[in-house]
RNA sequence: GCGCCCGUAGCUCAGUGGAUUAGAGCGCCUGACUACGGAUCAGGAGGCCGCAGGUUCGAAUCCUGCCGGGCGCGCCA
């Protein structure tokens, strides 16, 4: 499906295939196929377009010398004459590599399934309709989004996207923290805020929350309702304010969420789950399996059974439910709910729940591969060379909020994508607002906006941009040009390799190539020329390039400006 | 102490089994069309891939040990 390279890689590993029977040694192996043989874009061009390593790898199964097995393939490949579409010359290299030089029909290829593919283009069925529960961010609703909230969003939706285009069925979840003690807290601290604010007397608590948003939830609950509150005894008050300040604080995540791009197809309430005795039952289920036992006067699961290194506590000796048997619950529901893998997306002070939850699941019977965590490392803000310092007890830090006004949402996007997962990232404030070529979001939007540019400039000129798809490409001779439509044909594979790896940031460094690539082209050779045939071709090269820049750009949440 | 992650150019990071020259961006130095958007481009300097062993035809990549950094290791969430 618009993917010319797998057509190639077929038509390669066919002729491997072949090579290896008439030369009498496919029946030497048993059940190879075509999927047993590495196809790979050569670094070089020296050594051809694709290359494989097959005959080393296959040396110690055949007992021959790689050189050997590789001249013996390739005198049996028959090349040219209509045998192959694409294949034009194979030879044999170094130490037995088998380099397959392409004629420029693929190219040609490339370019028109891009043109004709559109959109689409880089979408595959790669995950078999596999249906994945995706959930992240799930930050307590006692305070506003932060960036590391932030960076968790970038990450997930841009991996929700790879994801559903690579075939996946994908749905995202946010898990509500609503139930338990910090929102007794939240709705304490509220109140007694809302108690200051009409004059009285209060002193409040260390352990409260300290941050100014609890002012001006108190102050909206003033406003709106303050006539019912006058008449509440001082239970309904509290649970007015528990309410009041859930709400508010979820609401507040919702738009910061919404103006940064990012949806969710559920929003999960642990009170629900609680209310509706969940976590007794799965409690009840763990016991019935045997797979807990009373000590201390608590209950404990058996994790070391399933590779923890100690047992973990179910039930507290005062009788309440501890975390980890809500997180079970919760993790139970979501695959009674038909979901084939569950990702989660942790903060890193995480990482020492992963084992325990999935040995939840396991005691109750699902395998230990249906829960994936991805642990994404923390973020330091940068400005000026000096950290941002951020302090959560003084109610001081930067929230998403404050992270978008800086330096707007696409920006953001994509300085919170751009590093691996698992490693610790430093946003630069100062470049992420810079309207210049060091500033790699704009690098690549600028290419984006220049091809508009140049596309208005054509059909200011009577040219009809209609005709592109029907070009006659074969003007396209100059390595920039040839170098473009290379990496234009490899984009369907860096998005497949992106789900599959959970690398977002993969997709970010292939738009600033792309992007570079045809910066490149346009300062070295006019796509609008004197010669009709070949500013038509250019102008479909670039309307290629165009497109792919959208088609990534949007996987990753960022727009893609016809002008800047 | 144990576990997980990270260690690659002055800085921020790609590359995680393949080709006797390890890539990009920033920063630094030198240059570029009175023509499609200079938010661009071309060139240059800059690297015992943390250290030491091992596996392999082949290691920045896999294994082991060590050094340095981050995070975890609650009847907290």
């Amino acid at each position: 499906m618009y993917n010319v390279v797998d057509d190639v890689r077929h038509e390669i590993r066919s002729g491997i295939i072949a090579g290896l029977a008439r030369s009498g040694m496919l029946e030497m192996l048993e059940d190879f196929t075509e999927r047993d043989i590495p196809v790979e874009y050569t670094r070089e061009k020296a050594h051809g377009d694709f290359a494989t390593p097959i005959a080393l790898a296959l040396a110690g199964k055949v007992k021959r010398k790689p050189r050997d097995i590789a001249e013996a393939i390739v005198d049996h490949i028959e090349t040219g004459r209509g045998n192959t579409r694409y294949i034009q010359r194979v030879e044999v290299a170094g130490p037995g590599f088998i380099n397959f030089f392409l004629g420029r029909e693929w190219l040609e290829d490339v370019l028109r399934t891009v043109l004709e593919a559109g959109s689409k283009y880089g979408r595959s069925d790669m995950g078999n309709s596999k249906r994945i529960l995706l959930e992240f961010v799930s930050a307590n609703p006692t305070g506003p989004m932060n960036i590391v909230n932030a960076r968790a969003a970038a990450v997930g939706a841009g991996l929700a996207m790879i994801m559903k285009a690579s075939g996946y069925q994908v749905a995202t979840e946010y898990y509500v923290n609503d139930a338990g003690n910090q929102i007794n807290v939240l709705g304490t601290s509220c109140e007694l805020r809302y108690l200051e604010l009409k004059g009285e007397d209060v002193t409040f608590p260390e352990w409260g929350y300290q941050g100014s948003y609890i002012i001006d939830i108190a102050r909206q609950a003033m406003d709106k309702h303050g006539r019912e509150l006058e008449g509440m005894d001082s239970e309904e008050r509290a649970e007015f304010f528990r309410d009041f300040a859930l709400s508010r604080m979820l609401a507040d995540q919702k738009d910061s969420l919404s103006r940064f791009g990012v949806e969710f197809d559920v929003w999960f309430s642990e009170r629900k789950l609680v209310d509706a005795g969940a976590v007794g039952k799965v409690i009840e289920l763990l016991e019935q399996r045997d797979m807990t036992y009373e000590a201390d006067g608590a209950l404990w699961l058996r994790t070391t059974e399933f590779g923890d290194e100690k047992d973990r506590v179910l039930v507290k000796s005062d009788g309440d439910y501890t975390y980890l048997a809500g997180d079970i619950a919760y993790h139970k529901n979501k695959l009674e709910r038909g979901f084939d893998l569950l990702i989660n997306i942790w903060g890193p002070d995480h990482h020492g729940h992963v084992i325990p939850t999935r040995a939840g699941l396991e005691a109750l019977g699902y395998p230990g591969s249906s829960l994936e965590v991805l642990l994404l490392q923390f973020l330091s803000l940068m400005s000026g060379g000096e950290r941002v310092k951020m302090s959560k007890r003084a109610g001081e830090f930067v929230t998403m909020d404050d992270l978008i006004d800086e330096v707007g949402s696409d920006a953001a996007r994509y300085f919170l994508l751009m590093r691996n997962i698992e490693s610790h990232l430093e946003f630069d404030l100062n470049l992420a607002k810079e309207h210049s070529q060091a500033n790699p979001v704009y690098y690549i939007q600028y290419a984006h906006a220049r091809i508009s540019s140049i596309f208005r400039q054509a059909e200011d000129g009577g040219i009809n941009l209609h005709d592109m798809k029907g070009a006659d490409f074969s003007g396209l001779t100059e390595d920039t040009e040839l170098d473009i439509i290379r990496k234009l044909a490899s984009y369907p594979d860096e998005v497949a390799m992106s789900a599959i790896e959970r690398t977002p940031n993969r997709l970010a460094g292939y738009a600033l190539d792309l992007a570079g690539l045809f910066h490149s082209f346009y300062n070295s050779h006019r796509v609008i020329n004197e010669d009709p045939d070949l500013t038509m071709a250019r102008l479909a090269l670039s309307g290629a390039v165009r497109t792919v820049i959208a088609n990534v750009l949007g996987l990753l949440g960022i727009s893609a400006p016809h002008e800047m």
